[in-house]
DNA sequence: CTTTCTTATACTCAATATGAGCATTACTGC
DNA sequence: GCAGTAATGCTCATATTGAGTATAAGAAAG
């Protein structure tokens, strides 16, 4: 091992941030809870690192709670961010920053608590990530401000570097979305110039108007970790069963198989979904039935935790990139 | 957001370390390199993240080089540790400190270099997790302690419930190991007390001799960062090509074989293996055979990069749990 | 130069898993 | 009772797996 070094001088100017994305999922949308920031966007819950924090993740819940009054219940660790460049929150020390983002999942979206705290359906800052109505519109103008982007690279290889990473992640010219690339696509659209955030971080200028298809901007690095969030969730929920922490304790296949849908952003085929899910066993009966279907009533079932015991991996095991459609 | 806490104080007792999980693979054994910790035990590479380090990912590939001389290919960022009583390195200063643990894959195994670092198998920190040749005998003794430590639970339901983590965790009485739970049983190991770093932890305490079967102690948490590399990489090979980061150019498909195998600590189906790589279109010939294979020569193959633009997951796409043996 | 040992490589086959669809049932609102 | 809307049950072709069998091509031993 190496002798530490008598930092003080550094370590002063350091400070450790814990950031969450804060999930909750309708049959409709799935949604983030988030802060108005400065008029002009949205903010992740998130503050310093406090000594009274036993752990990272106490300091996490009880930021959350102070900030949002919202108790969380399964939260996994994301990833830490600690560019030197990484632009702060303009009223933070000057010094270096490293951020701790999280992903939490909670049962019910409470509206507006504590007025500050508002959940917003996380399509609104990725509109390219809704396949659920077929291709979504937007991507028509992205897709041609990236293939200039390629274009415009600084010599022939950088070219064709560049338009082979755009066609890996927006599946262009091939069926298969794969929905877990949601970092990656914010990513090249970030390097491409096309998101409000880039201009606000080479320049300090404030976010313009306009520009409805790349997505609302957010405050700092939120957007990048609420990207992580969602990739990171999407995939996740093939081989847990994360769904049901943001399921109600009873419900039908088909408010199952929406919030899926909504959360992966595509359509699924209806018969085989439900095939999936009871030969998982991972839903039991309640007994009850849900009459409010539009159809004919249908059986309420809830989570059967069993399943944890029983599968090493237990979810909805879709495989990315799939096409299935109603 | 919050308004920053004029933390000067508060800061200047914190600070982060950079720890890297540096992997290698032969045929016959995966390693890991290491530096001596005080004759008694080894260590991963680590050092603090300093102010001319431009990214985490910089700092850590600078320390890396100092320590080992090794340079690394492959990085991924695991985890950020960061509980407040977590032990520290004795000669750190006594503030709170977080690691931020990397995996990172390098192709050759150098032995010996700098004379500080040096690669060890990584079986030698987890003997339970070799299944190579058939369940590991330590298990006998594990399980049985195991058991033990879940039989004399606080109450009925904190026995069942330990119980149960442990038949998941083991897979004590089925049939399927799953060998990505790496961290997990771990953690119950820890927990259960038969790790001896939890005695070093609780009392301080240096290493007592013997206790094979459990593995060998490293420093601080090191033991618990392997476990998480190991089973981040042992996940991730099935569904990313990680493994070609670990071989050399050209290789036979026996070799990248018993590679995966000596990473999975689980045998494969021989004629099922290169039926996988070869449809998944993961490898191409080169042309040359090898002649010592011991048998009928062998083609020599190398990694198929275009794999990467023409499916989604390329990888060795293995289930968890199953058992297939050779 | 033939036998034996070892590994490579080519195929086969049954059991599952998956994608897509058809048919029937049971409600609500006219 | 009829139309609309879902729920639910079942079928079928096509992949994907797990597990073998059979044959080929070297080296080493005799």
């Amino acid at each position: 091992m190496q002798k530490p070094r008598g930092g003080v001088d550094f370590a002063s100017l350091l400070s450790i941030r814990l950031c969450a994305a804060i999930i909750a999922a309708s049959a409709l949308e799935p949604r983030v809870l988030t802060l108005r920031f400065r008029e002009e966007s949205e903010a992740l819950p998130s503050g310093p690192l406090e000594v009274e924090h036993r752990t990272l993740e106490k300091g996490l819940r009880a930021w959350v709670a102070r900030q949002t009054g919202q108790k969380l219940g399964y939260v996994e660790q994301l990833y830490t961010f600690g560019d030197r460049d990484r632009v702060e929150c303009g009223d933070a020390p000057s010094g270096r920053s490293l951020t701790v983002a999280y992903l939490a999942l909670v049962r019910e979206a409470e509206p507006d608590f504590a007025g500050e705290a508002v959940w917003q359906g996380w399509y609104r800052y990725f509109p390219w990530e809704d396949w659920r109505q077929g291709r979504p519109g937007a991507l028509d103008r992205i897709e041609a401000d990236l293939l200039g982007w390629a274009r415009e690279a600084p010599g022939d290889a950088e070219a064709r570097l560049r338009q082979e990473r755009l066609g890996l992640a927006f599946a262009l010219g091939s069926p298969s979305w794969n929905e877990e690339g949601v970092l990656e696509r914010y990513e090249l659209l970030y390097e491409a110039g096309l998101i409000p955030e880039r201009q606000r971080d080479l320049e300090g200028a404030p976010f313009a108007e306009g520009g409805e298809g790349v997505g609302r901007p957010m405050a700092v690095d939120h957007r990048r970790i609420l990207a992580t969030a969602i990739g990171r969730l999407r995939g996740k929920i093939k081989y847990r069963p994360l769904i049901f922490e943001l399921m109600p304790p009873a419900f039908t296949l088909l408010h199952l198989q929406r919030t899926v849908e909504a959360l992966l952003g595509v359509r699924l085929h209806k018969q085989n979904f439900r095939r999936l899910v009871s030969e998982q066993g991972l839903v039991e009966e309640t007994g009850g039935v849900s009459l409010d279907t539009g159809g004919r009533p249908a059986r309420l079932v809830r989570f059967r935790r069993e399943v944890l015991r029983e599968r090493p991996a237990p979810g909805l095991h879709l495989r990315a990139g799939r096409r299935a459609l109603a």
